[in-house]
DNA sequence: AACGGCAGCTGTGTATACACTGATGCTGCC
DNA sequence: GGCAGCATCAGTGTATACACAGCTGCCGTT
C-alpha cells in the first residue's frame, strides 16, 4: 500500500470516526510525523479529502469541514434527489431476483439488530449489500459517483446518530419495503419509498441530534 | 498564482478544448517540461483532474477520460435528476425579480446568436448567469456542488456539439421558460421546462454526434 | 503608553534527488 | 530459431531541501 494510501486512509477514518473534531487544522508537518509518512504523500491525501468534502483548503491549512444541523438538512435534500431517481432507474433496469433476495433477508434482518448479542456489522454490511445493487442496477456510472461521494459524508452523519435497535428495526422494514418495489419493477413505488426511508431517517438523526447536541464521541 | 493552479488550469482546459483526445497518456515528466513546472505541483494538478473525472489514475499514469455517445446518456440522466429538483427547490426559494430579470433578457437572447455578428460569448455568459441564480436561490452548497462538477464535463461535450444559431434561439426559449416558472414559484413546472430543456438539448448533441461521429475538434 | 516597523518564525509551495517497480529488449542457452 | 532469464530503463512514489509568504511579538520612537 502507498504511503499516500495509508495517509488518506488514517485521515478519512479519524474523521469520520470523529476522532478529528470539525475545525482542526490539519498542519502538514504535524499530521506527516503522526502518521509516520512524508509531507508529500501526506499533501496527496489532504488534496484527496479536501476533493470529498471532508476537509477544506482554507487559506492557511487544510481544515476539517464542520457538518452543522444545516448541512444535514442539505445533504438530505441531495439524498432524496439522488436515491429517488436511483430507486426508480433500477426499478426499470435492475434484475428482479437479485432484489427478491435481498427483501427476504431485510425482512429477516431485525433479528440481527436486537437481542443479547446484536450483529450490527452483519446488518451494515447488508445494507451496503442494497446499496451496491442499487448502483449495478442503475448502469449510470455519473450517478453511482455521485451518490457514493454523498455517503461518506452520511456515515459521518451514522456516528452522531447512534442508531437503536428500534430504528435499525424500523429501518430494516423500509429498506425492504424499497428492495420489494425494485423487484416489482414499479419505479414510482421505488422512489417513494426511498422518499420515506429518507424522511424517517432524517427525522432520528435531528431528534438525536436535538436531545444530544453536544455528544459527538462515544 | 500558483504552479499548480497554473497547470491545472493549463491540462484542463486542452482536455475540454479537445486538444488532448481521450485516452491520451499524461507522463508526469513530459507534462512538467511542456508546462513548465516541477512534477510536484503537476502531481496535484493531475489529481484534482482526477478527482473531477477529467483523467482516470489508471495502474500506469493519468490517462484522459473517454466520453462516449453512453456516457453522454448517463450524464443527461444525471444532469436531468439534479437540475430538474434544483430548478424546483428555485422556484420555492428563489427571488422572483431575479428570475424575472433573467427572462426578460433570454427572450431577448436570440438577437445574440443570429445575425451577421453573433456574440455567442453574451450569450453563453447569459445562461450562466441563469446557472448561477439557481445555485444561489436552492442554498443548498451540497446540490450546488453536485451540479458544478457535472457541468466540467457538459462544457467538454458542448464542443462536439457545435450549437448552431438555430438551437442556441430554441435554448433561450427554453431557458426562459425555466426562469418564469421559477418567478412565478411554480416548482412543478420549473422541473418540468428543465426535464424539456435538457431533453432537447441531448437530442441535438446525439444527432450532431450521430452525423460527425469523428469530428472532435475544428 | 500606544503605535509603527522590523525581525524571526511557522508553515505552505516548489524543486530535485533517490528508490522502487514494471516493462522491454537483448543475449545466451537449449 | 525460439524461449527463458537478466539487464537496462522509463516512469511513478517518496523524501527532503530550499524559497517564500503571512503572522506574531518585540523594540524603538513619538
Amino acid at each position: 500500500m502507498r504511503a499516500s494510501d495509508k495517509a488518506y486512509a488514517a485521515l478519512r477514518d479519524d474523521i469520520i470516526e470523529w476522532r478529528l473534531a470539525p475545525g482542526t487544522v490539519l498542519a502538514e508537518v504535524e499530521q506527516s510525523e503522526r502518521l509516520g509518512v512524508s509531507r508529500t504523500p501526506l499533501r496527496e491525501a489532504l488534496g484527496r479529502l479536501t476533493a470529498e468534502g471532508l476537509t477544506t483548503a482554507g487559506g492557511r491549512g487544510v481544515v476539517v469541514t464542520d457538518i452543522s444541523l444545516e448541512d444535514i438538512d442539505e445533504l438530505f435534500e441531495l439524498r432524496e434527489t439522488l436515491e429517488g431517481r436511483a430507486a426508480a432507474l433500477a426499478a426499470r433496469r435492475g434484475d428482479a431476483a437479485t432484489f427478491e433476495r435481498l427483501q427476504r433477508e431485510l425482512l429477516d434482518a431485525p433479528r440481527l439488530v436486537s437481542g443479547d448479542n446484536p450483529a450490527l456489522h452483519d446488518y451494515y454490511e447488508l445494507v451496503g449489500r442494497l446499496d451496491t445493487a442499487i448502483d449495478a442496477a442503475i448502469s449510470n456510472s455519473y450517478l453511482a459517483q455521485a451518490m457514493r461521494s454523498l455517503r461518506v459524508h452520511l456515515v459521518r452523519i451514522r456516528r452522531l446518530a447512534a442508531d437503536d435497535a428500534g430504528r435499525l428495526t424500523a429501518a430494516a422494514a423500509e429498506h425492504a419495503a424499497i428492495a420489494e418495489a425494485i423487484a416489482a419493477g414499479n419505479p414510482g413505488l421505488a422512489e417513494a419509498a426511498t422518499v420515506v426511508h429518507l424522511h424517517r431517517s432524517l427525522s432520528h438523526v435531528k431528534a438525536i441530534h436535538a436531545s444530544h447536541p453536544k455528544e459527538h464521541h462515544g
